[in-house]
DNA sequence: TCCCCAACTTAGCACCATTAGG
DNA sequence: CCTAATGGTGCTAAGTTGGGGA
């Protein structure tokens, strides 16, 4: 009997799917529940090291040396990644380097104390072989290898979560190898060590098939605990923090929590005029703490800020975020160019990706930020009397659910919503449509600071884009004058010039594709869309824009992004409204 | 109240498979 | 049919949030 997927987010819209079965009736579990029965086979562990060939070897101070098999092993990522940047930091070689040699045996300690005088030369020339190889293989043997990924994906991939057979997100244990931190990472090169089976905890229900550890291992220990919805989890020894194995999006535990959130943002509009009208009063507050409150809630409004936590000093790169904002990170302009009151922002956030921004701001805005940086110097908070916590908490008391993030998903969706609506034209092809889209889609992705770095190829790619295009425009002259040449003298049969003319038209076509081509391309050069279009857009927005538009789905959601929204897929109607 | 941690979402990058175009 | 470019996917780091304990 076929199982249909019918969840709560459906019925709670009164969604009936179309019955191919026996439908199933999902419960509904008290608070905290995430399911009642899980089932899975495990993470899957990554290949034992394999010791180097005899010919390929490392050397110290010009000699050769055999090193021990755990040295070995930390030597060749470092090898490995011998063409990256980062093996020249001065940061990285020394983490790794300290880390290196606790692997070494007592004897190897004491031979190598300088890592200018390591020789990995042969190790890296063999991995960058091993490369060009796999590369090379065959037709068939590629088919090979994929019928044996595939295999393990079978097997280890899936896991049954009630009634569903469903996908693992991340079922692999992520491989030694050498912290890749981003930005000025003080941490960066440090042994990410190998995880065994008994760092190991299992979470899966009592009345499942208990996972196998690998032979010869135990498992850390095996829970059931069903509030939490990861299958297995370890510690990771570079952060010490928890890393978890957990279900694919397109689950239905993740689907709803993902619907969920975009109900939530859809409540922030209902009441969104109320939180400003708010915080637009708490400026002139009495109390310090409610005014810094108020601002950065203005900033985390009108800018989509991050909330911003605190973070531990030396242990992370020093990124912020609305609340931990420093003095240095902004400036304040009486006027600048002609425009009065503005707020010249410059600071790393996530991923260490800078944020620049010059912003006019309200005046009493720009009269609490003077009053905030009185008396500070450089290193000094902007909001001392202000934390997550504390803004959280308010805004909880304001709505049900509401935190500083539901912001940056309601001003992104309600900004594509909004773009969408005045870029809409139904007299435009295809392509000018997609490029209405990617261009709202863009003033979210601008909005929320989603930056990638300009692809390698990128001037080559567009120069030779632009060389077709070129191309094409002469191609199309010639066609137009030959088919006004042909007019003229009356020559020709008529259906040879209806010929001509479809060529034209069609020249002209493909030249108006690869022209939005290029436009859409040049104004994407350094914005990343993906981020947005997987975290921050309410799906339903773009599953009825398609409909309205008669815009083919797959054309703006890839499979995998189909998959992630089946939920939205299934529910919106080309009526619905964020 | 503060601090810390578990659990979960959000993020950019590298690499790979697919595909458009010569 | 082959090659170069591209979009898709996997990977894992880096955030947010809420809750529990000192």
């Amino acid at each position: 009997v076929e199982i249909l997927y019918v969840s709560k987010v459906c019925r709670n819209y009164n969604y009936v799917p179309c019955r191919v079965g026996f439908v199933w009736e999902e419960e509904k579990y008290e608070d905290g529940i995430k399911w009642k029965f899980l089932e899975h086979k495990g993470p899957y562990f990554p290949p034992e090291y394999q010791t180097l060939p005899d010919d390929v070897k490392f050397y110290y101070n010009g000699k050769p040396v055999k090193l021990s098999l755990p040295a070995e092993e930390v030597a060749l990522f470092f090898a490995q990644m011998m063409d990256h940047e980062y093996t020249t930091k001065e940061v990285f070689r020394n983490n790794f380097f300290r880390d290196w040699r606790k692997e070494m045996t007592l004897e190897e300690r004491q031979l190598i104390m300088d890592l200018n005088k390591c020789d990995f030369g042969e190790l890296h020339a063999m991995h960058k072989q091993k490369v060009e190889a796999r590369k090379n293989l065959s037709k068939e043997e590629k088919l090979v290898n994929k019928e044996a990924n595939q295999k393990i994906v079978d097997e280890y991939g899936c896991c049954v979560l009630d009634h569903h057979r469903e996908r693992i997100g991340n079922f692999k244990i992520e491989p030694p190898g050498l912290f890749r931190g981003r930005g000025d990472h003080p941490k960066q090169g440090m042994l990410k060590k190998r995880i065994q089976p008994e760092d190991v905890i299992i979470n899966c229900s009592k009345d499942s098939r208990i996972p196998e550890p690998p032979a010869g291992h135990r498992w850390k220990e095996v829970r059931h605990d069903n509030t939490v919805t990861w299958l297995a989890s370890w510690t990771e020894n570079v952060q010490g923090s928890c890393k978890y194995v957990m279900l694919n999006a397109n689950s239905k535990l993740k689907g709803e929590k993902d619907w969920e959130k975009y109900e939530v943002a859809r409540k922030l509009k209902t009441c969104v005029d109320a939180i400003r009208a708010q915080y637009q009063e708490d400026l002139k507050s009495k109390q310090m703490g409610t005014r810094q409150r108020a601002v950065a809630l203005y900033f985390i409004d009108k800018l989509a800020l991050r909330a911003g936590n605190e973070k531990e000093e030396g242990e992370t790169a020093d990124t912020v975020g609305c609340c931990s904002l420093r003095v240095e990170h902004i400036t304040l302009h009486d006027t600048l160019d002609g425009q009065k009151c503005v707020v010249e922002f410059d600071f790393l956030g996530k991923d260490c990706i800078r944020y620049y921004n010059k912003v006019p701001v309200i005046k009493r805005v720009f009269k609490n930020l003077k009053l905030f940086m009185e008396n500070k110097q450089e290193g000094d908070d902007l909001f001392d009397r202000l934390n997550t916590q504390m803004l959280n908490k308010h805004l909880s008391s304001l709505m049900p659910g509401l935190t500083a993030k539901v912001f940056r998903t309601y001003n992104a969706s309600i900004t594509l919503q909004q773009q969408l609506k005045e870029l809409r034209n139904m007299k435009d092809n295809v392509a000018e449509k997609l490029l209405s889209y990617n261009r709202a889609n863009r003033a979210v992705a601008i909005l929320c600071n989603h930056q990638r770095a300009p692809p390698k190829t990128f001037e080559q790619s567009m120069a030779n884009l632009q060389a077709k295009i070129d191309s094409r425009k002469e191609q199309l002259d010639l066609a137009k004058k030959e088919l006004k040449q042909a007019k003229k003298e009356a020559k020709g049969s008529s259906d040879n010039k209806l010929l001509m003319s479809k060529a034209v038209q069609r020249c002209e076509e493909q030249l108006l594709k690869m022209e939005v081509q290029a436009t859409d391309r040049e104004e994407n050069k350094q914005i990343a869309l993906s981020t947005s279009k997987l975290n921050y857009l309410d799906p339903r927005i773009s599953v009825a824009w398609c409909k309205n538009m008669e815009v083919q789905l797959d054309k703006i959601y890839n499979k995998t992004l189909r998959d992630k929204f089946a939920w939205a897929i299934d529910m919106t109607e080309h009526d619905f409204v964020f």
